[in-house]
DNA sequence: CTATACCCGAGCAATATGGTCAAGTATAGC
DNA sequence: GCTATACTTGACCATATTGCTCGGGTATAG
């Protein structure tokens, strides 16, 4: 698992976009000042985003970017996932292959756990949430819920 | 925030440390062909286990090493503190200074949300947990309890 | 005295991250 | 059409970290 600065700026911009929306499409360089990304950064960023169909561009003069969902449809995990690769907390290659030589290693179950306690998390909060600035304990709760259903 | 294979090989050794304990001091080279893991990489990643406390070694022939405490009270938490660095999830410094140079991020209450709901779940499961194969949909349900009651 | 097994520091290959640069291409407006 | 705007793309690179090795130590049981 990786929980780099990398999705740490896409969330940024993504919610400072989320956050300009009625003024039409939005520009990388306006993002840039505003959230202290670089140009050149962010385009590499925004091409991944819109290549997950997150946003939408519109090209040429008066361009810029739109959100390609509604806010609260658009998750924490779509934004990591759009730019990071796979968030992995196991390093088994494969289900059947196992991580040990052939078996499966004895702290198999603790990674997987993990890794859904945090995807639980990231899939659960939306941007909406985050331009409101939830308090997340809210969300934590909902989380549980989902959990306990199980 | 890092979460690499460093610390699941450390995992990984303790709970191998864990299941042996019965036997007297434990060497390196006896976890290192049981688990894969280099010697040479073992006494590097046993040197932050001692001196973070978890372990106790004994020198000489017949040493080894023995869990400095009782399995249910190390945490994988205090693992991965031991091997790793600080687990981080803000970027930013200090909690008075700011993230956003000099203001306080758009999205640094969900980071900081982050934060607390992995280290509830690292700091919850101990090596004993894993060595019984718990099933961590329960330990998860103990964590949410804790939140409710914030 | 010697074999065992922990202890410690230096260093290194591979990888990933965070970021730049230099070119494009589409389009609105004149 | 021309031009400025702003997205599009590929190549590239400095730096840091990771995972790991090597070569020597030092303590102690027998």
């Amino acid at each position: 698992m990786q929980l780099t600065s990398k999705g740490r700026y896409a969330v940024s911009a993504m919610v400072d976009l989320a956050g300009h929306q009625d003024e039409g499409p939005i520009t990388l360089s306006s993002i840039s000042e505003r959230q202290f990304i670089s140009l050149s950064y962010l385009e590499q960023l925004f091409r991944k985003l819109r290549e997950s169909g997150l946003v939408d561009s519109v090209r040429g003069p008066g361009g810029g970017y739109r959100l390609a969902k509604a806010t609260h449809e658009i998750t924490i995990a779509d934004i990591m996932h759009a730019v990071n690769e796979t968030i992995q907390t196991t390093m088994c290659k494969s289900e059947t292959e196992g991580c040990h030589r052939g078996s499966r290693c004895d702290t198999h179950n603790l990674w997987t756990a993990l890794g859904h306690h945090i995807n639980f998390f990231l899939e659960t909060v939306t941007i909406q949430d985050v331009c409101d600035d939830k308090n997340y304990i809210d969300t934590l709760k909902a989380v549980e819920k989902t959990l306990m259903q199980h």
